[in-house]
Parts: C-alpha cells; structure tokens; sequence
RNA sequence: GGGAUUAUGGUGUAACGGUUAGCACAGCAGUUUGUGGAACUGCGGGCGAGGGUUCAACUCCCUCUAAUCCCCCCA
C-alpha cells in the first residue's frame, strides 16, 4: 500500500508537547491562586460566540474584525466566529447571566484558546492563548490600577522582570470628541504627506493614525494633538489617580501619548506591558485598558469595567529565553515492574493496582518480554525498586525485590510486597 | 495583504544533474537462552506537494504548502 499522505496542523497553530507542558502549568499555577486572592473567580465561555459579538464589540473598523477573524456559518445559517479575544465573551457572559445582581464589582478571570487570523511569527500564533482578567461594576481609578499591579506582581512572580507599562488615557465619550476633532483637524492639514493606510484611517479608525509605524507619519504624529491635553477634569482626575497608585506601588511606567489600542471599547486608561528592549516589534505581553461603554453597547445597562488580558504564549517563551527554572512537579515513579510469562502477565495488572492504590509511583512496560529490556527501562526511570515477578514466582506466589542502586535482590512473599514496598521507600 | 530566508528519516545534519541518498542521536531487537548505565551487531524510518527543463533531478526553474523572521497589527 502506498503510504498516506500526511497532513499537517493548520497554520499558525501548533502543538504543545509533553514536554513543554509543565512551563504551562507552572504559570496557571501561579496565576490563579494570585488572581484568587485578589477577588477574581474563574470563568469560561464558548470558543464560538455570535459574530456579532465582535462586531459590536470590537469594532468595524479594527484590524481584528476586519481581516482577523475566523468566521464560520452554521447549518442553520447562523454566523459564528472563534473568538479572537476574552473581553466581548466575558461581558456578554455577566449579561446574559444577570451577573449584574451580584455584589460589585464582579471580579472574573479566564484563561483558554483565542483565535486571530493573522500573518504567525515570534510569539504570535493563529490559536493562542490567553489569561484575562475583568473588574465590572467599579468605575474608580483605583480598579485600574490594581489590575496593572497584579499584572506587574504576575509577571514578577514568575520570574519575568524587564516589563514596562506603557500607559496612557484616551478620554471618554465626553471629551474624546473634541479631541477626535482636533485630531482630524491637524492631520487634514497634512494629508498629502500620509501614507495610504492612514490615509483610510483618518475616517475609518483615526485614533489609530498614532501609532502608525510608517516613517512619515510617526514624524506627522510627533507634533500631533495629544489626548490627555484634551481630557475632561474627569478623566484627568482619573488618570491622574492611577498614575499616583502606580508611583506609590513602584510600578515602572512609561507615559506614551501615542499609545491608543486597537479595539473600540476602550474609554480613559489604556496600558500594555512591553519588554524593554522592545526595539522594531512591539509584543506586549499584556495589555488592556477601561471599556465603561462596552456594557452597553452589549445591551447591558450603564455599568463601567476594566480589564486585561496575557499573552501566555509569550509568557511561556519568556520562561524559556530566560531560562527561568521550572520546578518540575511531575512525580518521578519509584518502582518498576517486571515479568517474565504470561501468567506473571496477568498478575502484574492487579499488583500494579493494589500499588497504585497504596500510593506508590509504578511504571511497567507489559507489551516487553524480555526481562533485560525491562530492566534497561527501569533503569533508564530511575527507579529505586524492581519488582520481578517470572513463570517461577508467579507460581510460588512470591515476587523478586530488587534494589537498583544496591543491585540486590530478595524474594518477598506476594500478600506482603505492597507493604514491604511502603516500607523501604519510606527508609 | 507585502517582504526576506528556509524545506533531506522522530531530531540534528552530509552529498551529488546520473547506478543501493551518507552520518550522528533517539527508537526497537539481539550479543547463547530469567537481570540494568558501556561496547558491539542488526532492524525500521527520509529527499514537503504539484508542474516543468533534461536522455536523466533530491540536486536547476516555476507554482503551491508550511516554517522562521520582518512590515502591518495585536496577546
């Protein structure tokens, strides 16, 4: 027959192995017990949601709507989309599940699967992973700063300093107007000079014409109208007090005028966590920002939230460019069991039971016969014991007990094994 | 969407326009028949896909696919 074709994982998604598993847990396993004890729960929701969901949410004119999606359409008709991002779920979940009865703010956070259809490179994947929190129901200044510092105290935590937070506060539906009009004001003024994208940017998205990375229009935006010259006492109160609870917690901020998101939900405080040598491309790490109007774009009543989200995948390769040690928490097995037979064969399954059951890490290899390639596994484990039991013991109703390390061995009746097993391993 | 580089067994690699595509590691089995790190022997496994150029292509050309990185943008 002639050999099938193989078929590879689709682009941009890839497999985690074995082996890369524990940086993985390592990092839930210090995430959430930190998240937990800032108030947050954990929460999940559909991989699918509404396309309209994002739509809605994220915006129409925004990258990830636009060209990023990955957009399917039901047999009934429905369109449905793998959501690209955590916050537009989480909100439509606090809806529709009258979370707003609860006391607030509803504290949630989630971690899973996100999916963006964009060109894969370092640390940037088609499916991607994702670890967000959300603080709904509390408009205060003080939200937004704890939720950077818990990002920062993450971080930290894992052993990953050299962050900075770039932050920033884009104003609200109250002044941002008259900023988005200055805005368009002045780069009217110097359309010619613009390059083709921003030339669609200054009616589709011109908060977006900021961080334009084109060499003549980073220039044009240098001398551009900046938000915070722009924001209501409110909004300058409000940025104001994070900036102060970053100083007094000892966060390391950035002020970056230019920094405007790519999302549309975004009201008054906006930040991303950037390496520091962040020299060409810019990957945060994490990033988010205050949607007070999402809530009710989303049909929900007037309730302000803040939020972000991490890039795991980045974490995790952070972990590893940094060489930053995982304590491995997969527990070593410390007994191998051999047999010779098939009767022997048959044993071994129920004695391999009764160890599990007794406590005992217990590996075996029953599809191999020959006592040399089982030893030569155990070996290779690392075992402390060997349990032999060949076509002799079996019959006698004993099994050999071999000491590795010590290379000796004795013959234990079988009803005593498991405990002369405990036993010596304790010793 | 645009650009650069790459594509040989599980992994890392070598070679060549032409007869059995080489090596290392890993895997499996064995080295006189019931005992483990070494050594030795053997086995399985490969030229991403499709077109062309040529007497002949893994080797040259094109397309596609994928990977890596960059632009864009984001986590």
């Amino acid at each position: 027959m002639a050999k099938a074709k193989t078929i590879q994982a689709p682009k941009g998604m890839r497999d985690i192995l074995p082996e890369e598993q524990r940086y993985w847990r390592h990092v839930l396993k210090k995430a959430e017990p930190l998240l937990e004890f800032f108030g947050f729960e954990k929460m999940e929701t559909p991989i699918l949601e509404s396309t309209e969901l994002f739509t809605r949410s994220v915006g129409e004119g925004t990258d990830i709507v636009e060209k990023e999606m990955f957009t399917l359409r039901t047999k009934g008709g429905d369109s449905l989309t793998l959501r690209p991002e955590g916050t537009a779920p989480t909100v439509r979940a606090y809806i529709e599940n009258g979370m707003s009865v609860r006391p607030h703010p509803v504290k949630l956070y989630y971690a899973g699967p996100f999916f963006r259809h964009d060109q894969p490179q370092k640390g940037r994947y088609r499916q991607f992973y994702q670890l967000g929190a959300e603080t709904i129901g509390d408009g205060s200044d003080a939200v937004d700063a704890e939720l950077i510092f818990l990002g920062h105290k993450l971080l930290s935590g894992l052993g990953l300093g050299g962050y900075n937070v770039h932050i920033n506060s884009i104003g609200d539906s109250n002044c941002r107007p008259a900023y988005v009009k200055a805005l368009k004001d002045y780069y009217k003024n110097r359309i010619k000079k613009l390059c083709p994208s921003c030339k669609v940017r200054l009616k589709t998205n011109i908060l977006r014409m900021l961080d334009c990375k084109e060499e003549g229009c980073k220039e044009i935006a240098k001398d551009a109208p900046q938000t915070v010259d722009y924001l209501d006492d409110d909004c300058k109160r409000h940025f104001k007090h994070v900036l102060e609870f970053l100083d007094e917690a000892k966060v390391p901020y950035i002020l970056n005028p230019h920094l405007v998101r790519g999302l549309d939900y975004y009201t008054r405080t906006v930040f991303e966590f950037l390496p520091e040598e962040s020299a060409g491309a810019q990957s945060a790490v994490i990033s988010g920002g205050r949607y007070d109007k999402l809530i009710e774009m989303l049909g929900g009543s007037k309730t302000p939230a803040s939020g972000w989200a991490m890039g795991l995948d980045r974490v995790v390769e952070a972990l590893k460019d940094n060489n930053i040690s995982i304590p491995d928490s997969k527990p070593k097995p410390k007994v191998f069991l051999a047999q010779l037979g098939d009767a022997a064969k048959r044993k071994s399954l129920v004695l391999f039971e009764a160890l599990r059951r007794a406590g005992v890490e217990t590996k075996s290899s029953l599809g191999r016969d020959s006592i040399k390639s089982q030893l030569r596994i155990a070996h290779r484990l690392g075992v402390k014991f060997t349990l032999i039991m060949g076509q002799k013991e079996s019959l006698d109703g004993t099994i050999i007990l071999r000491d590795m390390d010590a290379s000796t061995q004795e013959t234990i009746p079988m009803e005593k094994i498991v405990d002369e097993v405990k036993k010596r391993l304790k010793a």
